[in-house]
DNA sequence: TTTAAAAAGTAAAACGTTTTGCTTTATATA
DNA sequence: TATATAAAGCAAAACGTTTTACTTTTTAAA
């Protein structure tokens, strides 16, 4: 039924190699360009991916494994690189691993069955094991928001400092004479509420504030666990006045919570969040001071890591890009007279 | 360097025919089965889906277009249909056409150019001429959450009961004696903002109680859209005292506005929300009451709906199913005593 | 003009499957 | 045991490209 190379061959009375070599960009007599092109509409003719695939070995596609599709920085993520990658005419098939390692796992299997070109991957744990069978496929791989040290030669990786932008915000409350902050930080064991972390026990030793363990709250990075974590937080530590949050997620969570309780921002209660997602920032009244990781940038630059890869560009080493989250400072954080 | 059936058939002695029969399910004999299998675990052979696609002009793949990803329903619609043909062995190419009609276009065009096998959409607007070209293809077609009246004859669609549940809903405030019920809807033009408001008027309507513009308020799609649309309605109708609010984002910003404002829920305002995403209702206090739309089952049905069609089953005729949103009570209406 | 070099074009093989029409082998019936 | 029938296996062609090694044409230089 659909026209193939062949039908624009005899239409044109030209061989197969010259229309292949038009297809693919080659140099041609101007006369034979036209007659080809001319073909082709009248044909409407398309490439056939399959036959392609079949001879050059490469899809013109590439997978994405991700822990979770519900969660509003990977779906900006994934939406950024999914632009990026049309553009060049790559496709991508989406994997979600619905947080369960065996399926991710599974997903990397499913993806190398579909013969993807490369795999972008936000892991979830802290183990490689299930990128083994791509790396053996010597494909690209690009890890996204966590790395794995394992594979730190093998793969490129696009990070946010995460905790030099903890250790910021936190800074901001500090100076603005708050001692007592409690954070809403991640379960333990994944990366970047480790780091986000860190970068707050840093902060506090920078003004020889010790760290304490009760104000610490691990939540599930969702609306849920920053809710709950929040009113934890509120009920224990009656002297805490200020609080960093530490995903999208959780920081609505503890803005709900806290409109609950009605806890006046920022007369009660000083508050950085994280992550601009839906103007969160602007829609906010007092507008919130966040810590905002770039993530258009995030994803442009793991779209243009991981064409270059495919490309087969020789300066495309593996590497480490890392990008700096930036502090939008808003009105959620109330100056204490009392310290200094 | 990967093996191929070629490889299988020599180190079995066996006929290329034979392995293709036992890699699709077809009878052979014991041993050779056995043969077969310990050949291919020994060579490690993936099927070329290339090799398989080029022959069978089939591509064990389905393109998915929708408006935007970053919106939780889209979201969790696309994670639920992608487990289910997943494990169908297809992949989904996700385009997400940024909220631009002629993006829309161009990603039909792209899915074909990809040779997908069937294309469900979530329409942005009322017009089908994007889905033209795949409708010439004669692949199958799957509308999601709205109808393009053009096409009933020849793409099968998924719904929910907007009207019903939008009605449902509204008799709930009314019930509980409220007479001035606001409502934030989408845009106009929007199949599901109209049929919602639809279904706003007719309650009013059972219920004699006259329509009134001035309680419509007309927002984006988005969190921000429900926050600014709830304080205009707060701001303009004073004697407003229930709201029913028609998307998640959109109660998400009604709730920040509401608790901005310092309104008592349900004291000074009722509401009804819609889309129980990540478990809003649970998680907000005083739960709230919502429109919570099956989406789970949006997805199953899509899914089922669309691998029928692609199994080419003569019992899959074009179909519309609708579902039915369910109404879940909280504790966010007040009943007022001045009335009834 | 002739010749050399560069550019454009070609025929044919290959990629890894599925499928068709046929042959062989196994099973059931007489 | 012989025969008919069903089941299993096979060889070869086809799918629509790209690529290789070669030939022809064009352009530039002598």
């Amino acid at each position: 039924m659909a026209a193939t190379i062949k039908d624009i061959a005899r239409e044109t009375g030209l061989s197969l190699a010259t229309i292949s070599k038009y297809i693919n960009g080659g140099n041609l007599r101007e006369k034979n360009r036209v007659a080809i092109e001319r073909a082709i509409k009248k044909l409407d003719y398309h490439v056939n991916e399959y036959a392609r695939g079949l001879k050059s070995k490469k899809s013109r596609t590439v997978g994405m494994v991700l822990p979770e599709l519900s969660n509003l920085f990977n779906m900006k993520i994934v939406s950024v690189i999914e632009r990026i990658l049309q553009e060049q005419g790559y496709s991508i098939i989406i994997c979600d691993s619905q947080n369960n390692l065996e399926q991710e796992a599974r997903s990397v299997e499913f993806l190398l069955s579909k013969q993807v070109d490369g795999i972008i991957n936000i892991p979830m744990g802290n183990s490689s094991s299930h990128l083994a069978p791509a790396v053996e496929h010597q494909i690209p791989i690009l890890l996204l928001d966590r790395p794995l040290d394992k594979l730190n030669d093998v793969v490129s990786c696009v990070l946010i400092d995460n905790q030099r932008a903890a250790r910021m915000a936190v800074r901001l409350l500090l100076d603005a004479g708050h001692r007592s902050i409690g954070v809403v930080v991640g379960p333990a064991g994944v990366y970047t509420a480790e780091m986000r972390l860190k970068g707050y026990r840093e902060a506090l030793e920078e003004y020889g504030i010790p760290f304490e363990e009760r104000l610490v709250a691990r939540a599930s990075l969702t609306v849920e666990g920053g809710y709950r974590q929040m009113r934890r937080l509120l009920k224990e530590s009656k002297d805490m006045t200020a609080v960093f949050v530490t995903n999208y997620e959780m920081t609505l969570g503890a803005l709900i919570a806290l409109n609950k309780e009605g806890v006046q921002i920022p007369q009660e209660l000083s508050i950085v969040g994280f992550d601009n997602i839906m103007d969160l920032s602007r829609v906010f009244r007092p507008s919130l001071t966040i810590v905002s990781q770039p993530m258009e940038q995030i994803g442009i630059q793991a779209a243009r890591l991981m064409l270059e890869r495919l490309s087969g560009d020789a300066s495309a080493a593996p590497m480490t890009v890392t990008l700096s989250a930036t502090l939008r400072e808003g009105a959620s954080i109330q100056p204490r007279e009392e310290s200094c």
